[in-house]
DNA sequence: GCCCAGGGTGTTT
DNA sequence: AAACACCATGGG
């Protein structure tokens, strides 16, 4: 069956940081140094994103959300409307080491500046296929500087990038592993990094790794439970829990529910 | 000028 | 364990 995919929903919820759109047309960059994939798509044609396996994959186009959101609408009203304010969010499949390290910056920063940031380190230290510029690999930034990442505008997290970076090359981060190891030890091994705390262990875990059930607690997240749903915790919202975050998030953020703006 | 942003660490109560 | 200052930086 046909699944739902809205692409201005997914690009901006905050999930992914190398997408851009000029006009109706989306360009996305995702992966590592010369294997990068680029993806130029408008959501009045998405046979390219059927067809080819990558970004098949990137958008969880196998995965169907439909049977997931009718779970979401038995379990609470505010949820529901979540869902129905952006039925066509999807998690998608990143490259695990961009998007550990995409979130390591994202502490303490804002969406359009993290953006900012990620394009400088890409343009200044990933590697090119020809055409388009990849994310840095893990040995490219574990052997940076403070200072050379300061000028990219990383600030305080400047260490933690080259903590992170250094424990993917020493095989203290196995990406692998991650994806199929109990959960709670997947967020361990992220967590004994200085740098890496429960939140962007989550969104590494759900972002990169898809584990869905990882349940990031952000400012707004926070807002949220406190707001809807006091006294209760992730486990709510079950084995997809990952999923329902990213509806409330993109819908508490977006809207005017909380009157923000 | 202050406050906030997809937080984490270290210190003090 | 809970509260707090501090960490760079740009935008509101």
């Amino acid at each position: 069956m046909e699944q739902i995919l809205n692409l201005r929903e997914t690009l901006t919820s905050g999930q992914c940081f190398r997408a851009t759109q000029e006009n109706n047309t989306w360009t996305i960059l995702s992966g590592i140094d010369q294997s990068v994939q680029k993806l130029t798509v408008s959501q009045d044609d998405m046979t390219q994103i059927h067809s080819n396996p990558y970004w098949h994959n990137f958008f969880d186009m196998d995965t169907d959300y439909s049977v997931i959101i009718q779970e979401f609408n038995k379990l609470s009203p505010i949820l529901k409307k979540a869902c129905e304010y952006a039925p066509g969010i999807r998690i998608l499949n990143q490259n695990p080491w961009e998007s550990l390290c995409s979130f390591v910056i994202s502490q303490n920063n804002n969406i359009k500046r993290i953006t900012s940031i990620i394009q400088k380190i890409c343009e200044q230290f990933g590697k090119t296929d020809s055409n388009n510029r990849g994310f840095p690999c893990a040995d490219t930034l574990a052997g940076t500087t403070e200072s050379q990442l300061k000028l990219c505008g990383v600030g305080f997290r400047a260490q933690y990038i080259i903590n992170t970076a250094t424990a993917v090359c020493k095989g203290k981060i196995d990406f692998q592993e991650l994806k199929t190891i109990p959960i709670n030890d997947a967020r361990k091994i992220l967590m004994e990094i200085k740098g890496i705390g429960p939140k962007v262990a989550d969104c590494a875990l759900l972002f990169g790794c898809h584990r869905l059930d990882c349940f990031p607690m952000d400012t707004w997240m926070k807002k949220v439970m406190a707001t809807f749903f006091p006294s209760k915790d992730a486990s709510f919202f079950g084995k997809n829990a990952g999923i329902a975050q990213q509806y409330l998030f993109h819908y508490i953020r977006t809207s005017n529910i909380l009157n923000n703006n």
